[in-house]
DNA sequence: CATGAATGAGACTTCATTCAT
DNA sequence: CATGAATGAAGTCTCATTCAT
């Protein structure tokens, strides 16, 4: 019976599956991501139904059914979409990164213009932490990444990965927070670099964290 | 056993009211308030709900009304409660600092041993970040509140004050996570305490952050 | 079957939505306005809960929440839909009134006649007064309206407006207890047409009520 | 046992059973009776429950079930309370009347002073109709009491005795409504008289209502 | 007796999800 | 597919009532 469907129109076919069909269906999906993430980050993941992102929407309820199975659903599709967004940018600030300094500077500032370009959407988040929304997570994985391969390559010192990693994902988790209340992303690039660059150096030879 | 009991205060009668119901009263606060917070461990604070800190509790659900009024009040108790445990510690930790460096280790191992010791509760977050947990909350504004002490009375060098206090919680945060799945606190406060000592040397002189 | 139901309206096709949907909401509006009206009448406005409407109907209780946000909606909405049955007949007693005793005579005909057409519902209230079921409200609030225009028109003497219109609320409201119980309109309305048109003739001339 | 109690007191035996126990008694009773007495006023009786009355009491809600079983026992008492206090004035009021015009004014006034005396507690009611308090319901009973009464003994003329009876309570009950809301007293009855002297005189004379 | 905390039933309301249209 | 009303489970909170103190 699709057969009978795909008949009917006896015009030219279609070069690729963009008919208004096909259109309307990645609009909405869209739209259900995009009111999620508004959602996610007005009032945290857990805390949000998903009645709160069809309301953030012009579709019906039954629509969001059509495009993700549960809130959970909506997450996940948010979290790779973001990863897929940011993971090109971080590789390339890694790759070209020569020095220990120019890996962290471009570190630092690919994630904090990331940041400071979502920032967009809404009013001031309501809660001071909101951890748990797709884009933060993705980035903290993303930069926890570029730091184990830059440990790899010898840009980091060899001290204990995890630790650095976290000490590094800290730092730039609460600056992230004063970028998305406005403060300069070059300065604040700047002053997480020279921390690093200092503290890497007297960090201890043979930890054992 | 009674007998004993009566006769073993020989000297003055505490003034508290120490009957059976005020016993009660006390026993079934701090099991809401502990509920509480292994609850908003495992869920998070949006997720939670009243019911579940209920059912985590041999109480019945007219109880929790008999303590709180809200969610928002059992946290806000909470918070209160751990900020008041946290406190103390870490303001001996700066008072007795007379160097930059101990200012850092005291400080940074005062708050990892806070958390060794509070972590007993229950079964690793599921999800990655839990920033909005009463006590990471409480502990943070601490730790900033000290930060801002030492910063004035010249144990740390004069940069951009929050830029400083947010790197630190940062760390903080990120080496707190680290402790509760079991690292060394000495290690684990060498290791950022000699981050920030190398660090601070290189921060930027008049920063603009 | 279809095919008739197709067929069947030749003439100008009606401009409002009778699909199927719509009829099923406006029957379960409709249950529920009846259920609501039986139930205040049973157990009066301030005891009876929505619970209590809904269980009176064969719906679920989300429904409810569908078509009212409160029991309080419910009784505005079952207010102004009596109201709106019973003004055009007590508007056009009184436009067609030309002398007093029309007045009177016709009033409280269409009034005792609307509470015997309406007496259908359920068993006699338990409780003796009842006056805040939405229909009583509305009737007393329209015999007002229409006394204040009789008044201006000189059909009603000027003595105290509102006192008299307390008094003919009063008598209405009485004697309509007795309709439902089954009184004869007739004659309960020439005994309280002649009650005011004796009544009015021996009014205080300069009331001070 | 009784005479057990009766007897261990060797002292000079109480003229009355008014110890202090007794007159804490009576005395909660007064006070959860009034504060019952002011709830109904203002929620009515449907919609009070027994915490509103136990909260406008200095009381403990345990205390409540020393004294009443229930919502409906206070209710009654308050009921039976009241109308004690009433009968008396419209029995006095009846008994002393030797014309009609005497009966109607002596009868209006004492209902209408009884409810002046009684509206001073709180704020204006929230809603416009509260008949389900015991004091109207009381004052009603009365009303049509004295009512047959008046008309055994010829004071009324024989009408219909049940319309006429609803007919004076309906007025007595909308006026009394004004008189809560600060009319006066005085004018009310001769209003109210004057409407039932004429009144009377035109009634038909053999009713069938 | 007075007290007031505990209890669980039940009221109000929102939610995720289904399904007829 | 989109729609949005229906559903009943579940959450929030209040209630009447009991009972240990």
């Amino acid at each position: 019976m699709d057969t009978v469907l795909l008949k009917s129109p006896p015009g030219p076919r279609p070069a690729a599956p963009v008919g208004k069909r096909e259109q309307t269906k990645v609009q909405n999906r869209t739209m259900i991501l995009e009111a999620a993430r508004r959602v996610f980050a007005e009032l945290g993941y857990g805390a949000t139904t998903v009645r709160d992102i069809i309301r953030a929407t012009p579709l019906a309820s039954g629509t969001f059914y059509n495009y993700f199975k549960s809130k959970e659903e909506v997450y996940q599709a948010l979290r790779d979409e973001v990863a897929l967004k940011v993971r090109p940018r971080l590789r390339d600030a890694r790759r070209q990164a020569t020095s220990r300094e120019e890996f962290l500077t471009s570190s630092f500032r690919a994630f904090f213009q990331f940041v400071a370009d979502d920032r967009g959407g809404g009013q001031p988040a309501p809660e001071r932490f909101r951890m748990d929304s797709p884009e933060v997570l993705a980035g903290f994985a993303e930069l926890r990444e570029d730091i184990s391969d830059a440990m790899a390559r010898g840009l980091l010192p060899s001290t204990d990965a995890a630790a650095l990693a976290a000490a590094l994902t800290g730092v730039a988790f609460e600056l992230a927070e004063r970028i998305k209340a406005g403060a300069n992303v070059e300065a604040t690039t700047r002053f997480a670099t020279a921390l690093f660059l200092g503290g890497l150096e007297a960090l201890p030879k043979n930890p054992e964290v």
